[in-house]
DNA sequence: CGTATGATGGCCT
DNA sequence: GGCCATCATACGA
């Protein structure tokens, strides 16, 4: 019994801490795929009576977030589009953890040698990457970490979340990703150190396996909102995608995007930016 | 600042 | 059995 009596609750087990969070699935996951994204508010013919208003209590998407449409982009484009918008995490107690998304990476499909979709090959885990447009594709990488993508237009196509600027509940971030730790070496990590990797943003928001396969557009727990607008347009640097030193010409590719300037990206490509 | 290295286990061949 | 879309730490400049 050390210091570590505070976050004891969730450290105790270990490998298995994501696991207090996982009450909050509350994803509708059967039903995403029952009604067609059509808008049923626009112009109902009132055929079926005033009495479907019961069911407007359904799918509850939070007013804020961004709907299908969004996600219904080519991954290149998806990924640029990404850049400034805020992803929200509702944990089960209600706390909401925001991030402004500064860095991301587009996996394009089959062609695209360093895609686990490359060759067309769809497997139990990837299937994610062949659904809809926003839905998720969460996997474990080195047998301990999470990434998180977004399926966008385009058989096998994603896009890859690297990295946010954190905007709210911090400190929330700062204890989920010290809880997973195993060195309890008890210093406390920068704001910088919260969410500068994709598998660091997985932690500060409590994303796990359970994820998979959710659709952004609609989930309770987890989903995009539309910056507010800035005064300036950023400036987004094309890059070469990051981990992937096989796939030969494929891992030179410009598909990894960021905000040029931006602290909270977790690597930066000096010499990319030389070509603006 | 930089590079080097071990951890660690699911998934695919 | 080998490969990893990573991270934290250790150590050198």
């Amino acid at each position: 019994m050390t210091a570590r009596g505070a976050a004891q609750l969730s450290c105790r087990t270990g490998q298995k801490r994501q696991r207090v969070l996982d009450a909050d699935r509350e994803s509708p996951r059967g039903r995403a795929q029952t009604p067609s994204p059509g808008e049923p508010c626009l112009g109902p013919p009132a055929t079926l009576g005033p009495r479907r208003s019961i069911y407007f209590s359904g799918p509850k998407r939070h007013s804020a977030q961004l709907g299908s449409d969004f996600f219904d982009q080519p991954a290149v484009a998806l990924a640029r589009a990404f850049l400034g918008q805020v992803l929200v995490r509702r944990l089960d107690d209600g706390t909401e953890l925001r991030g402004r998304i500064v860095e991301t990476e587009a996996y394009l499909g089959p062609e695209d040698e360093a895609a686990h979709s490359r060759g067309g090959r769809q497997t139990p885990r990837n299937r994610g990457m062949f659904m809809k447009p926003g839905t998720l594709y969460v996997y474990i990488i080195y047998g301990m970490y999470f990434c998180l993508n977004v399926s966008s237009q385009g058989d096998g196509a994603c896009v890859l979340l690297r990295a946010l600027e954190p905007l709210g509940g911090l400190e929330i971030m700062r204890q989920l990703r010290s809880t997973l730790r195993k060195g309890t070496t008890g210093r406390a990590l920068k704001d910088r150190e919260l969410c500068s990797g994709p598998s660091k943003l997985c932690q500060a928001l409590a994303i796990d396996k359970s994820f998979d396969q959710r659709d952004l557009a609609e989930d309770r727990a987890v989903w995009l909102e539309r910056s507010p607008p800035g005064p300036s347009e950023p400036a987004v640097v094309a890059a070469a995608r990051v981990g992937i030193g096989h796939a030969g010409e494929w891992a030179q590719k410009p598909l990894r995007f960021y905000l040029r300037g931006s602290p909270w990206v977790s690597v930066v490509d000096r010499a990319a930016e030389q070509n603006a």
